[in-house]
DNA sequence: AAACCGTACAACCGCAGCCGG
DNA sequence: ACCGGCTGCGGTTGTACGGTT
């Protein structure tokens, strides 16, 4: 049977936007929303476009905020930290780059960010075994910025460290800080690549839309500061650009909430602007910045920390070796290979990976 | 000056999921 | 529960433009 054309390709104009059109759309937007109906919007509007062309010339062009030109250090950082972790979901990265959308970045990866980062790491640094070991080995001090992060992220690392090296970056080598919004995981069957658990685990998300509070029921106890983002301001590439938004859910299901909920989650989890966010691979816990060993009563963690008490700036982790060979790091890169499943195919799902503040 | 090539960006396409009827 | 319409997303393609030969 086939599915139904969004429109009449026929009557459709194709291509470039001219000056003309934009202004219809923009007037038009402006003066009535997108009324929630985008395929109904080009025929209102007074356009020969599909609803999908109008959309997207709005989203990535005409809708207010939007920043154009080039990417900052900082933000290079944040696509490089986020890609490492979940892949190419430009959406989730978008929504952490106010005024970026999810086109622009993958654009942006794909034709400079990638040869950047492939360009920079010498060959034959850091000699690795095997990818995501099921078994944990012993702890190394790291700094934030040398988290033991999947292969990407060690790439990143050693991007940074490099570029740094070469002052082809200037700034701090920071952690991510503070992303304003988050996704809580289900790290049960699913495995959004933030999060796989060792434990079992049944994290059922209930979302209080009317409310705007998101409400995790686990009965496995995630750790407290383990955290995924979704997204906040402006930034994100959803249909009306409210942008304001909580993500949740899985790799094959992951939701969005108004930001609403992200500070009523906030707030309920005793967070406050001296948090920060750092993305996880390995075993981690919480360390208050006055206090770096207080273990929050966590049993497994504590236990954990009797045995390998690590801490570096204020986090405890416990290290897992990620072994790679920076060759396959740049092919996977370039070959465009599953980061997804080149990061996070832990089947067995002995390994936490997620985000955490501190 | 013209042809060629590489790069950057805009836009399209198809799929998956959501949601309302 | 099912179905169809709509939206959002990510991959891919098209095109403009600048640099090089």
């Amino acid at each position: 049977m086939g599915r139904a054309p969004c429109c009449d390709k026929a009557n459709v104009k194709k291509g470039p936007w001219s000056p003309e059109e934009d202004a219809k759309l923009k007037e038009f937007i402006e003066k009535h929303g997108t009324g929630g109906n985008w395929i109904a919007l080009p025929q209102k509007a007074g356009l020969r476009r599909c609803g999908k062309s109008c959309r997207l010339r709005w989203l990535n062009y005409l809708r207010p905020n939007i920043k154009h030109g080039e990417f900052s250090d900082e933000e290079d950082r944040i696509i490089c930290t986020l890609y490492a972790s979940i892949g190419s979901r430009w959406s989730i990265i978008a929504s952490q780059l106010p005024g970026r959308t999810d086109n622009d970045i993958k654009n942006y990866w794909n034709t400079k960010l990638k040869k950047k980062l492939i360009g920079i790491i010498p060959s034959g640094q850091g000699k690795f075994s095997q990818p995501f070991p099921g078994n944990l080995q012993p702890p190394q001090t790291l700094h934030p910025h040398q988290f033991p992060l999947s292969g990407l992220s060690q790439l990143y690392n050693s991007f940074y460290s490099h570029a740094a090296t070469n002052k082809s970056l200037t700034g701090p080598i920071e952690p991510i800080s503070a992303p304003q919004s988050f996704l809580y995981c289900n790290n049960n069957n699913y495995n959004f690549p933030f999060f796989t658990s060792s434990q079992s685990s049944n994290c059922n998300y209930q979302g209080n839309q009317d409310q705007g509070l998101v409400d995790l029921q686990c009965n496995y106890p995630l750790r407290e500061n383990m955290l995924m983002f979704g997204g906040n301001e402006n930034s994100c590439s959803s249909s009306d650009g409210s942008c304001s938004q909580i993500s949740y859910g899985g790799k094959d299901h992951v939701k969005q909430e108004e930001m609403g909920g992200f500070q009523g989650f906030m707030i309920s989890n005793g967070l406050d602007g001296n948090h920060k966010f750092m993305l996880h691979c390995g075993k981690i816990n919480q360390v208050d910045e006055d206090d770096h060993h207080h273990h929050h009563g966590d049993p497994l963690m504590s236990s954990f920390l009797d045995d390998h008490d690590q801490k570096a700036n204020g986090v405890v982790l416990k290290n897992s070796e990620l072994e790679y060979d920076l060759e396959e790091v740049k092919q996977l890169i370039s070959s465009g290979g599953d980061s997804n499943n080149f990061l996070y195919n832990d089947e067995n799902k002995t390994h936490e990976k997620g985000m955490y503040y501190f």
